[in-house]
DNA sequence: GTAGGGTTAG
């Protein structure tokens, strides 16, 4: 201890002093030793308070619980956890803990928060171990510690059963910071019961833990059936509600929750921004997404906000707001940077995407594992194979981060996509990792587009070893069977899936209009204005006719006769999707949509005509990547 | 002295 620190307390002691000569006739009062104590530990600063332990201890003098519990809460905001021990070792060793009528507890209770706070979670629970006494303030400290800390969920729910063993009963902030470690249905639905039991369900803290709880599940209803309840809410609730829509992909559910919370009256905070924003990016809702970003103007500061917003005009394949986004923003950590990259390399421009990675390490930002795959994911979509490989073998040298499985499978993408398959089977192989159903299944992908059947053979049935009732592995290897005309080897898949039950998921295109989201399915013409939708699309089919377009029925992969062939592929959902766009299009803007399937290649082809006959953009995004089409071509080169 | 909601890839 310094010098500085023993003279500030004398100082003030000898002002106390004065000042207690003057009172001694009029009233009793503590020690003057004391008093300054109990005065420093509720102006501090803290470093005075903390230096008159020593004088306490040589005068004998024991400091009442209130002061003690204050010095602690000092000690979380201005002090170290050294700070800390040294504050626990001393009121150890003068009796402070056995202080009578609960003033011991409530000492040792701000000492196990303290830890906890500095994130030394075992000297809390040593401490906790060694108390005489606890009550439900001491047992939902230890829990909600549990709770958050990585991997220790289950301990968390151990000490809740030992709470109520103990007869302590739990109270609503035990609750809410118990249910977000409830792992399975069957664990929540009894918390949830015993939440119902003793009244707390009507507590908006356990309310909004309970709905984001059901939603981390993946139960909606659940999540929905809680908001529903609701007689008292606060924004927080909406926002879990809100987020837990978000996160599912119910995009549309949150938008319209988002709308039902204004009409309540209440205001979007940067929380509910956020959540809004990604579902914003889930539906490509690029006007709703810009109206959110001028709520976003006002939180200027939160990175968390504005890394959304970015992710929203990536995903939306706005790449000038994204760009210009990014060059504003005053403060930018690895997200943003990753964010970038990964939206520039998804859009087709994988040598910005590159040159962004190199302004981010000029820049000083550690790259992380994610920003890596962004990397690969670059060079894998631009054909750029020699960078790939230097990328995979140097990131663990370069940046500290060793090549993970989803490093792997961005390698398997590369090679495979450049159409070395052979060099693709080789490196999972080789590879250090047990390859698993993700891997094999974008090795499949490459042989399904390089039409490589024996290898897309021996892929799907290591996946069907991995998940016998994977159906994504016996569609695309029937597809590539059917790519290669060789309908018996189809057919008998087909029958196989149609054996177990399992039907191929239909094509869907989406597509926001004036704010609202309008949704195709392939074959389905039952959009309310359906009829003028096919008769815009002859009209396109005629214009792009005129420009060569032959339908190329060989992306149908079943064997009927051309004319039927032709049919199925007339009615695609992104066909359908674009002569909507065509109809409602704004001047100069683009038409932007979204499908839940990879886009096939006579689609592809007819956006690239139709972007030439009407002249408009055309971006349609898949889940994999986007497709920018501009008078006649597209952004990834045709090569997808 | 103890509590709830938000961002990046595939």
């Amino acid at each position: 201890m310094n010098s500085l620190f023993k003279r500030l307390p004398r100082n003030r002691l000898a002002a106390t002093r004065r000042s207690s000569r003057r009172l001694h006739h009029t009233q009793p009062h503590p020690h003057p030793l004391l008093a300054t104590f109990s005065r420093l530990c509720v102006e501090g600063p803290f470093r005075a308070a903390l230096a008159l332990l020593p004088d306490l201890a040589s005068a004998g003098l024991r400091a009442d619980p209130v002061s003690l519990t204050r010095l602690v809460k000092l000690c979380v905001r201005h002090g170290t956890a050294s700070d800390g021990r040294l504050i626990h070792r001393h009121v150890a060793d003068h009796g402070a803990l056995s202080h009578g009528g609960g003033g011991g507890l409530f000492v040792s209770n701000s000492l196990v928060s303290m830890y906890v706070k500095f994130g030394l979670l075992d000297d809390a629970l040593r401490l906790f171990d060694g108390m005489p006494e606890r009550n439900v303030v001491t047992w939902t400290t230890v829990v909600a510690a549990l709770a958050n800390a990585d991997g220790r969920k289950d301990e968390a729910l151990r000490f809740l059963v030992a709470m109520r063993r103990d007869g302590v009963v739990p109270n609503a902030y035990t609750f809410s910071s118990v249910l977000g470690t409830c792992g399975t249905p069957g664990v929540l639905a009894a918390m949830h019961a015993s939440i119902v039991k003793v009244g707390l369900d009507s507590d908006v803290f356990v309310r909004s833990s309970l709905i984001d709880a059901y939603m981390k599940l993946g139960d909606l209803d659940g999540g929905r059936g809680v908001f529903d309840e609701m007689v008292t809410g606060d924004l927080v609730v909406w926002n879990s509600i809100i987020a837990g829509f978000a996160q599912s992909g119910d995009g549309a559910g949150a938008i319209e929750l988002f709308v039902r919370m204004k009409d309540a009256g209440f205001s979007a905070n940067q929380g509910t921004l956020t959540s809004v924003l990604r579902a914003c990016t889930g539906m490509v809702m690029l006007a709703v997404g810009r109206q959110v970003h001028a709520h976003v103007l006002k939180y200027e500061k939160d990175l968390i906000l504005h890394n959304a917003l970015l992710d929203m005009y990536c995903k939306c394949g706005s790449l000038q707001d994204a760009d210009a986004l990014f060059r504003r923003m005053p403060q930018r950590d690895v997200i943003s940077w990753s964010t970038m990259i990964s939206g520039l390399a998804q859009n087709g421009r994988s040598t910005e995407a590159l040159r962004v990675f190199d302004l981010m390490k000029s820049a000083g930002v550690a790259p992380n594992r994610i920003t890596l795959v962004g990397v690969l994911f670059a060079c894998s979509h631009a054909g750029l194979v020699e960078d790939g490989w230097y990328y995979f073998k140097s990131m663990e040298k370069l940046f500290g981060i060793r090549p993970e499985r989803e490093h792997h499978n961005c390698m398997v993408d590369l090679l495979g996509r450049a159409g070395k398959l052979n060099e693709a089977v080789e490196f999972i192989h080789e590879m250090s990792l047990d390859p698993d159903s993700v891997i094999w299944r974008t090795l499949l992908g490459a042989c399904r587009m390089h039409k490589n059947a024996n290898l897309a053979a021996y892929a799907a049935r290591e996946i069907l070893k991995l998940e016998p009732d994977d159906q994504g592995a016996r569609v695309l290897l029937s597809n590539t069977y059917a790519d290669l005309r060789q309908w018996t080897d189809a057919e008998k898949l087909w029958k196989a899936m149609r054996d177990r039950g399992m039907k191929k998921e239909p094509g869907r295109s989406w597509i926001e209009v004036e704010k609202q989201v309008h949704v195709f399915i392939a074959g389905d013409l039952s959009h309310p204005s359906s009829d003028s939708i096919v008769q815009e699309l002859n009209r396109l089919i005629g214009r792009i006719n005129a420009l060569g377009y032959v339908p190329q029925t060989e992306f149908v992969l079943q064997d009927l006769a051309t004319e039927q062939k032709e049919d199925l592929l007339k009615y695609h959902s992104e066909k359908l999707a674009i002569a909507f766009g065509t109809m409602h299009a704004m001047l100069g803007k683009p038409i932007r949509i979204m499908k839940n399937l990879r886009i096939c290649g006579d689609c592809h082809a007819f956006a690239k005509l139709v972007s030439k006959s009407e002249g408009k953009v055309i971006i349609i995004r898949d889940p994999v990547r986007f497709h920018h089409f501009l008078d006649g071509a597209c952004s990834c080169g045709d090569y997808w």
